[in-house]
DNA sequence: ATATGTGCAAATTATTTGCAGCGTA
DNA sequence: TACGCTGCAAATAATTTGCACATAT
C-alpha cells in the first residue's frame, strides 16, 4: 500500500538530517523538544493542528510547553521545513514541506480527510490567469471542499486520519 | 472608465431591496445600522475587513459598536448577502455577493490589491480533479499572490483601493 | 561560561456573548 | 406593547511574549 519500511525509515533519517543541518548552521540549539516536533511531524504523514501536535509530542515527551510548539514550528516554517496551512477551522495547521511542495488540498467535510493534489493543468492556466492581469505569482493556495462519494470510503479515512 | 452612474444607483437600489428583503421575510427588523453597513458595503467594491468596515459605518453613523458589525456580518453571510474570505493576515474579509457569486482572487504582495477571476477551464479541471479522488465539491477557494509586473500599475491600485 | 531555549503565566488579537436599555413592527 | 437589536464590557480562543531557570555548545 506504501513503499518498503526500509525506505521510509531512509527518507525520515535525511529528513532529520536536514533539522540539525539546518539548526547547526544558523548557531540554533539541538534540543529534545526540537527534534521530537520534527519526529511528530515526521511520523505523521497529516496536516496536524497545533492541538494534535502538542498532543502526540507530549506523548513522547511530558511537560513540554505549548510555546515550545508555537515557537518551534514557526522556526521551522521560517525555515522552509514545514508550512502552515489553515483551512478555515480556525486554527494553524502544519506539514514537513518535501520536494513537491506545491501541492493543493482537497477536504471532505464529513470526514476531514485532506487529499492532496497537484495539477499541471491548473497551475499552468493560473499562472496565464495572473499574466492576464499584470501579475508574476509568487504562491497560491487552492483547497477544495467537498463530500466522499461514498460512505464506506469515508468512514474508512476517518478512523485512519483521526481529525 | 466604469459604468454610467445611473446604472451604478440602479444595482445599488436593487441590492437594497434585497436586504429589506431578506430582513422582513425573516421577521428581522430593518434597523439604521444594518442599511448603513449594508450601505457601506455596496459602496465600497473593495474586500473590507471588519475594522475597515467598522471605520466606514462609524463614519456614517457615530456610536455603533464592534459587535453590531460581527453580528450583522455574520447574519448577512448565513443569509448568504455578504460572503466572508480570509487571506491569510488574520482577519476575515467581507464582499457582497452578487450574481456571478463564484470568483477567486488574484492579490498584489506589494500594493495589496485584489483582483478577482473566474476561470471555466480551472473550474472544471477541479470538478475532475475531485472526482478523481472520489469527493464531490461543494466549495472551493483559491487564492493566487503574486506581485504587479510594473510600479505604475502597482502604486495606481494602491491609492485606488486604499487598503 | 554563555547565549539560546524552555516552561509557565500573563498579554495580545480576533471574535463572541451576556445583559440592560432602545427602537422597530 | 413586545420582542428583537444595540452598545458596552466581559468572556473565549488562538497565538505571542516576558521572565527566571535550564541546557546545549
Amino acid at each position: 500500500m506504501s513503499q518498503t519500511p526500509s525506505d521510509d525509515s531512509a527518507a525520515r533519517d535525511a529528513a532529520g538530517e536536514r533539522l540539525t543541518e539546518f539548526l547547526r548552521s544558523n548557531g540554533l540549539k539541538i534540543t529534545r523538544q526540537r527534534q521530537v516536533i520534527f519526529q511528530v511531524l515526521l511520523d505523521s504523514s497529516a496536516h496536524l493542528s497545533l492541538e494534535e501536535l502538542f498532543e502526540q509530542v507530549q506523548a513522547r515527551m511530558e511537560g513540554i510547553g505549548y510555546a515550545t510548539v508555537y515557537r518551534t514550528m514557526k522556526m521551522l516554517t521560517d525555515a522552509g521545513l514545514a508550512s502552515e496551512r489553515r483551512f478555515g477551522d480556525g486554527q494553524a495547521r502544519y506539514e514537513l514541506s518535501d520536494s513537491h511542495d506545491h501541492h493543493d488540498h482537497l477536504i471532505c467535510e464529513d470526514c476531514g480527510h485532506i487529499f492532496e493534489f497537484e495539477d499541471e493543468l491548473i497551475e499552468r492556466r493560473q499562472a496565464q490567469v495572473a499574466a492576464e492581469h499584470g501579475l508574476r505569482i509568487v504562491s497560491h493556495r487552492h483547497d477544495i471542499w467537498g463530500r466522499c462519494d461514498s460512505r464506506e470510503s469515508c468512514s474508512r479515512w476517518q478512523e485512519r486520519s483521526g481529525a
